[in-house]
DNA sequence: ACAAAAGTGTTGAGAGTACACCCATGC
DNA sequence: GCATGGGTGTACTCTCAACACTTTTGT
């Protein structure tokens, strides 16, 4: 019912949870899931790498705060982002409760700005696959992040989101095989892919590097993003 | 990153939104998906209907204030329980900032403890298909579980979690019918929810009523509760 | 014997999977 | 002309969906 107390009920400033918002920053770097950590400048786990996140302002809904926190670290707006879950076990930060709600973004990489130190904390790209060791109950949170993109991969089509504007079918199809580590049959990604008719050809090619040039396709801004799943009843 | 900050920063009491947890309470009364409402005695919305919840303990998880208030409501314990999401626009509670984690539970209704008044506060099962008017958001956060509810059916055999522990297919299946609010077919739906492998006989038959009397079924213990989704690429 | 609900199989359609060769370009 | 990556079709299998009658019990 989110609080039905009497007005005098005055609880005390250590009865209360902090609140913080924290936004896993999934990228694409050089055919490598990667995301975006920061060094903690401050204890607890002072220089460890953590995902970046901070306090949800009193008046800004948990979205605004987790685009917030994007912005700050990569000066990207506009991408994908999905509430992740919640995390609040008791002892999760060993100073005091604190109470996390998690996003995931996805965000294609030539769109990051590579910040040269402006507001000083160092920020870094790690591969899903070698993660360092992480602040607070983050690696769990990581992993959770990656379980849950996967399976959305596999019933949507968001991995478009990781790759610039127009991309080719086949660096696509790069995109999934990376982020699912299997690979995927080239005929058939394609006959589903376009069978789902979220992309539409540019009418464009992309002409570099060696072999014949691959037709360039973009999402279809009046798709709806969803493939609908198979159901388990009719 | 959880809060990197100095260790003298202080933020003030109103710079800290509250949080609590509410939890959606699902069952099947007459074969009606009902879910309890509590009935508000403080301002705001005084005397309106409203998703039981409250503040989390500084000491305990998420998931234990959700189960404790799911506790305090029905006396039951040891159900499906799972985080639905989080809430947490500014002025959805038009006192101060709240941000509420939103679990659903599925109780079988056999299981619930009827108050007799005793801890006063008035609670009562609404059918899902005709709610009261609501305080705060709660309406659109019951549309939204009843959305995550259908969905998970549709790809899970959850459902059983509203029957007693043992129970009929035709129980079984009239409450998918129930909840997703359409007919299935029997011979269907047996064999698909037989091949999930996650019930089993009991070698016992419900003999009551008319007709020819049914098997009963209960919950593999040993059972992976999740039937692997058929998945957009192979 | 009849009313009531439980239980059971088959067939046609559509989707999923596996699989190999030709095409367009740059050098 | 050859190396490189882009692009295409088909046959088999399996799952899904639609559909109607027999069985077991109580009265």
């Amino acid at each position: 019912m989110t609080s039905d107390i009497p007005h005098n009920y005055d609880p005390s400033d250590y009865d209360r949870p902090s609140l913080t918002v924290d936004v896993v920053i999934f990228s694409l770097v050089d055919d490598d899931l990667q995301v975006l950590l920061v060094k903690r400048k401050f204890a607890p786990f002072a220089d460890m790498w953590a995902i970046p996140g901070g306090f949800v302002h009193i008046d800004e809904s948990l979205e605004d705060a987790a685009a917030r926190e994007l912005e700050e670290e990569t000066g990207v707006t506009n991408v994908y982002m999905e509430q992740l879950y919640t995390f609040g076990n008791p002892g999760r930060d060993p100073r005091t409760r604190v109470v996390t709600v998690a996003y995931f973004a996805l965000v294609p990489h030539n769109a990051v700005r590579h910040r040269a130190g402006d507001d000083a904390a160092e920020t870094g790209w790690f591969s899903m696959f070698s993660l360092p060791h992480l602040a607070f109950d983050h690696r769990g949170i990581l992993e959770y992040a990656l379980t849950r993109l996967r399976y959305k991969l596999e019933y949507t089509a968001v991995g478009f989101r990781l790759l610039p504007d127009v991309f080719t079918l086949s660096e696509l199809q790069r995109a999934y095989e990376t982020i699912l580590g299997e690979k995927l049959d080239k005929r058939n990604f394609r006959r589903k892919i376009l069978a789902a008719a979220i992309l539409e050809e540019t009418g464009k090619k992309k002409r570099d590097g060696e072999g014949r040039p691959a037709k360039l396709y973009k999402y279809r801004e009046d798709a709806v993003a969803e493939v609908k799943t198979r159901r388990l009843f009719p």
